[in-house]
DNA sequence: AAGACCTACGAAAACGTTTGCGTGTTGATA
DNA sequence: TATCAACACGCAAACGTTTTCGTAGGTCTT
């Protein structure tokens, strides 16, 4: 039996469609026997009611888009469950792009969807349109009157709702943390400026640092390159960071802007000789599955993307349905947690 | 400037709906200065055409559903971004359901998704439904004319094509490897037999053993409730291998059915002492970041997500486009291959 | 008995496309 | 000059819904 529709319920019955689709909805205009032999029939066929057929005649296609830079990979996982919670729950379902960090996979991406597919984006924008500054197409969705959530990575040019976390503060949490245990010379391994996290954490810990008086010293700061967390450049990534801590034998800190760097600093302290947490003390960005089963269990700063998810698509969600102009865009902050574990000692 | 559709076109460019979209077809039909015209003018105000309105002409979404059991997991977000990939390479769009391991979620996220908005599905089955073994929704959803996919968690029960990996073999491979290593006492640490992988890679590890004359002792063999491998679970899973370490000192090597075994069970017999890989050598299932990064990093069997996503969405867009009902069912056996690192010496 | 009023249903438009077919105007041909 | 093709365009149906409006037929009122 293939699908049902109302036409063929309404020609099986030999009644209207209109009749039908009444009927299904306890239509009061309709009497009662006619109504419940509609239904009956209607439920011994499993109608349901056709999605597309409704969006179209709503405008509205209960779907809200996201797109991300990268699947395989923790945080951005535990947004999109964030998000399809939220959305599950208010009946919205979630359709998924991948930019792979590309610009165009990006603006293709948004094209494809854009036309009726969904009702509004939440999107956490790729390296490559950081680099290029190019957000034409953020602009024009925006000017089509889709509504944005913009996540993670926050973009001060584009006006509209966004979802971040306080980098600089969490940094800074981080390293006043090592500072209160009594570390004085604490290095960061961090990303070019133009990955903006990277940017914001070294602020962090630069703030961290002058506030406790202790003076930055340049050999300490590692600038890495910011495809160096992925798995293809691992032998580099080791190669680097064995570099920087020989250069550094005095280092009793190392504060890590994502947890690749800070597994593969902790690795490398341990090749050296070093007993992390006795002699040097790591904490890492972003709580991921390798800072739990780190040996020891990495200390880290968590970004509560779950709960970044769920707010990006309430603030979405929010847009669509109370389609008021002048609304005022929102930027929800949130807060980052440090998560104590052994690296740091207790 | 709102959303362009083809009447507002026609209406402000004075000619009728069928002449626009033609036009914009490049259709002969349409005199060149008119079609030149109208072109402009779309490309002026950005026209793209509504997908709703197309899907519900042409019959199809050009969309695949995507229901896992989880997203916060490796190995199913290298299965979405090879579906993704395969997907978008066609013209598909990707959207995801998540069952979160419920039966009542999957058949909740199957329904809304059946009616229209997707072509066709490809799932791996939550455990609660393999539990429940209640597959009505699965069997529905194929009777009413849409194709599923099934993968990773084989289902014998239900016809329709699949991808799978051959996790007896993969297993078998593993521990034949480990007995060319010289291993005479060979642990496993499982899962309950009702999770069918689980099962299965128990087959494999059986299989060697008896293959290579070594008998089966049943010490060796431990079997964890399928939850153990969650975060919150991690300190009743230490406990649990450490009492089984305990209970068998002579083990010269341990294959674990996944990553999160694997490491606990590095990390536990590194705290009584022992070497990895000098006096107990191990393997895992599932090649994960955990894997990479672990001191020492760890061999395991990779599962290749993203050419099983890549198989599963072929087979599923094949049998979308040639909707020919008597084409057989596939199933596609995707192998396994053991990746050798240093938790197993070389 | 005639108007008023329910009751129970159907017709049709609308959402945005595509496309087969009809048709008016032109130009050429016989 | 009558015929006919070619050209350039419009009409309308179809996809599956929802919803407003219209209208039969019956019941009630006086």
């Amino acid at each position: 039996m293939p699908k049902m529709t109302l036409k063929k319920i309404a020609s099986e019955l030999e009644v209207s469609i209109s009749t039908v689709s009444k009927a299904l909805k306890d239509s009061h205009e309709i009497g009662e026997d006619t109504r419940k032999k509609i239904q009956a029939f209607a439920a011994l066929y499993n109608y349901k009611p056709n999605n597309i057929a409704l969006s179209l005649k709503n405008q509205r296609a209960n779907t809200i888009g996201i797109i991300i830079p990268e699947i395989v990979h923790h945080f951005f996982t535990t947004v999109i469950q964030g998000v399809e919670n939220e959305a599950n729950k208010r009946g919205y379902n979630v359709i998924i792009g991948l930019s792979n960090e590309s610009f165009e996979k990006e603006v293709h991406n948004m094209e494809t969807l854009a036309n009726g597919s969904i009702d509004g984006f939440i999107i956490s924008i790729a390296k490559e349109t950081l680099l290029k500054k190019d957000y034409h197409h953020l602009r024009e969705t925006i000017n089509q009157g889709m509504p944005i959530v913009i996540f993670d990575r926050d973009l001060p040019h584009i006006d509209t709702d966004k979802v971040v976390v306080d980098d600089v503060r969490g940094a800074r949490t981080a390293v006043e943390h090592l500072i209160a245990q009594g570390c004085e010379r604490i290095g960061i391994i961090s990303t070019n400026d133009h990955v903006n996290v990277g940017k914001l954490r070294f602020m962090g810990y630069q703030k961290a640092l002058a506030d406790a008086g202790q003076e930055e010293v340049a050999s300490r700061i590692l600038k890495l390159e910011d495809d160096m967390d992925s798995v293809a450049q691992t032998a580099a990534l080791d190669a680097a960071i064995s570099k920087y801590l020989a250069a550094n034998p005095d280092l009793d800190a190392v504060f890590a802007v994502n947890e690749i760097f800070a597994i593969a600093a902790m690795n490398a302290l341990k090749a050296s000789g070093k007993g992390v947490p006795e002699d040097v003390k790591v904490i890492g960005f972003t709580d991921g599955l390798l800072s739990k089963y780190a040996q020891p269990a990495l200390t880290t700063v968590s970004q509560h993307g779950h709960e970044m998810g769920e707010r990006a698509a309430q603030l979405l969600i929010e847009r669509i349905e109370n389609d008021d102009p002048d609304d005022a865009y929102q930027t929800v902050v949130v807060q980052t947690e440090l998560i104590h574990r052994d690296s740091t000692g207790n």
